[in-house]
DNA sequence: ATGAAAGCGCTAACAA
DNA sequence: TTGTTAGCGCTTTCAT
């Protein structure tokens, strides 16, 4: 990838000594000429014929030192005379002057990159979490550096190892899985500041992510005024800490409601809709009895869900009601649309990268509670055939 | 694993000679000692009590200069002894070595990340092909670094122009706008070698994007081998190439096929879903005649299309049909599924980051042909009622 | 208020 | 094969 062009070739390499260069040196014989950087990929584009400006062209054209030109640029500019300031800038807009982010990085030690490594982009709910932090760094004027661990801990553990190392000034991760993403996330966080999204391995790491317990209450609550008296759990497998969570709420606030909810019935299946689906199409084969209502922890969960009943003739929600969690886009299209457990992404990533920036303090693990939005997966319809 | 702990208390970090003063100087008196980098997040996490080593600091406990133990870790081993390179890289680990990679990005004047800004994260299609390019790059050992125009013109302007300067190696863009994003590109292009992917500037700067007309081509075929004979037209606003050209394309080839296209049935509509839902209610209203099928500009306009269409009862693709464009992942998740021209993302992705590397010396625009996805949006199902 | 100079940590050209 | 050294471009003491 580096290169692929014969050195002195092109337009801007004339070597050496005496006349032009543009934005060069003093002018001073033999001084180097500097290289226009970007070289590398001069196949695809030639940019920057002419170098970029440095600071020091500024200075020099201006007058001034580089000191001065530093300080009329940045903005300690309290210890500089006003006319100064503004002439410098002035030459700096002249000459198209940019500072130089990496040199600038070095010079401070921070980079104003925070890097997130998520466990999978291509599942929405990532996507939309990806999508919340990018605007809360955005408004601090943060990048975003973002990396895929394609649900691989190893794939992980390389990506937080590169990160970690100075490219990044924070690190925000939602770890892959419950224990085995822990020994990548503790080295991680001994080299930057990092903080845990939505879910969090058991390490001194602060944590935000949405109340479970809160969320498959209300859920339950919800169900439980609807009629239902007995459910179907529809969990992922993968274990990370939520779905642990929130089944052991479920039995819990199940047992507490007097709705029955069978070990039978608690199922795991993987991320994909269609591996839903076949997990529903089990429960329906074995038990005679079908449920009055899926639980499903997530809504890529429930989506698979209702298209299996509805493959098999069963009516959502007339005969048997599904619920999801997360309220990802899509939840709000299908059809039926999914009854589901909002979760305040934006409350998450911003209260996340405060405590990231150090704008809030707290520590351990922080739990906002979701909000319900009750949709047609749950609703009986007016007219409705159902039982 | 690394450290996190109190500094003289592990095995390994025993120094040569005096006591204390684990990573710093030879131990001569008053030498500056080093502080810990990463001093600014504190009060976060206070990582790295110890500071991390630096090249020097393995050339020293290795008993090499600087420059061979550079040559030892970097890939230029060549010229070095096998036994030294090795005990260098061991020294390297013991100490728990990590190259700085902003000092070395310095040095080369490469930073190993590229740029991605896009209209709108928050739209699946964008997001998948953030996925794509993340893969593409990661294979690489790139970085991404993601930003969100959010539909702004103006805050892409921004973005660009803070990414352009150094930032990264490469810029791979989706332009906002036609015409709007052309300043901005043009500016961008001209500092740092950029792709745009999926919709492009009229500038000369590379595109690669999926084959409209060949696309809208595809569609119209299928729908005319299902008896469609009169269509309706749904397209987005926020002019982008893609769209107008698509257009014109289904203009074309309707009228090729001897379908009927009335002006006043090619709409546009926002990229909501409610938005085409609401037009299609429009067009509806407008014509007592109901076209035979909706071809949908995107998948979103599609999902709002069908809605719309079951709304108000009319059955899809029984008495309607309806096809797509992008093939998002929710395409296949609705009810029905929808019919939809599958763009080869993975090789948009890819292809444009071959071309940035300069791996790929293609220029000008490319259009990759992307393949019809039959689903049940268009398809009679068996006993189906019937026109 | 301004300037001179010391690095930030690394790589590569040049010497040895 | 290895070492010495000159920067990459910037910010920031420390003098003036």
């Amino acid at each position: 990838m580096e290169n692929g062009h014969p050195p002195g070739a092109s337009t801007d390499g004339d070597e050496g000594t005496s006349p032009p260069t543009v934005l060069s040196g003093t002018g001073e014989i033999g001084e180097p000429v500097r290289t226009a950087q970007g070289a590398t990929y001069t196949r695809t584009m030639t940019p920057e014929p002419t170098p970029r400006p440095r600071l020091v062209d500024v200075a020099r054209e201006a007058g001034v030192s580089v000191a001065t030109a530093s300080r009329a640029l940045g903005k300690g500019s309290e210890l500089i005379r006003a006319d100064t300031r503004d002439h410098v800038r002035q030459v700096a807009r002249r000459l198209g002057y940019r500072v130089n982010p990496v040199a600038r990085s070095l010079r401070l030690s921070t980079t104003g990159h925070i890097g997130m490594v998520v466990p999978s982009i291509g599942n929405p709910f990532f996507m939309e979490l990806v999508a919340q932090v990018e605007h809360c760094l955005a408004e601090r004027g943060l990048n975003l550096l973002l990396a895929d661990a394609r649900m691989s801990v190893a794939h992980e553990d390389h990506l937080l190892r590169s990160l970690e190392s100075g490219a990044v000034d924070g690190l925000v991760v939602a770890p892959c899985h419950e224990t085995y993403s822990t020994p990548a996330l503790e080295r991680a966080a001994a080299h930057v500041p990092t903080v845990q999204l939505d879910r969090g391995v058991q390490l001194d790491v602060p944590m935000v992510g949405v109340d479970d317990p809160h969320g498959i209450r209300t859920l339950l609550d919800h169900l439980a005024e609807r009629g239902v008296e007995r459910i179907a759990l529809l969990s992922n497998t993968g274990s990370n800490v939520s779905s642990v969570t929130r089944v052991r709420a479920a039995r819990a606030v199940a047992e507490e409601l007097g709705m029955r909810l069978d070990p039978d019935d608690i199922i795991e299946c993987s991320f994909s809709v269609d591996e839903a689906g076949a997990a529903v199409n089990r429960v329906l084969d074995r038990s005679g009895a079908v449920p009055d209502a899926f639980l499903c922890l997530n809504d890529l969960l429930a989506i698979g869900a209702i298209t299996a009943l509805r493959g098999r003739g069963i009516a959502v929600p007339e005969r048997v009601q599904v619920t999801g969690f997360d309220d990802i886009q899509f939840a709000a299209l299908m059809r039926p649309t999914i009854t589901t457990l909002h979760q305040p992404l934006d409350a998450i990533a911003d209260r996340g990268v405060s405590i990231l920036m150090g704008d809030d303090d707290s520590t351990g693990r922080i739990h906002i509670e979701g909000t319900l939005v009750e949709r047609e997966s749950t609703r009986r319809r007016p007219g409705a055939v159902g039982e």
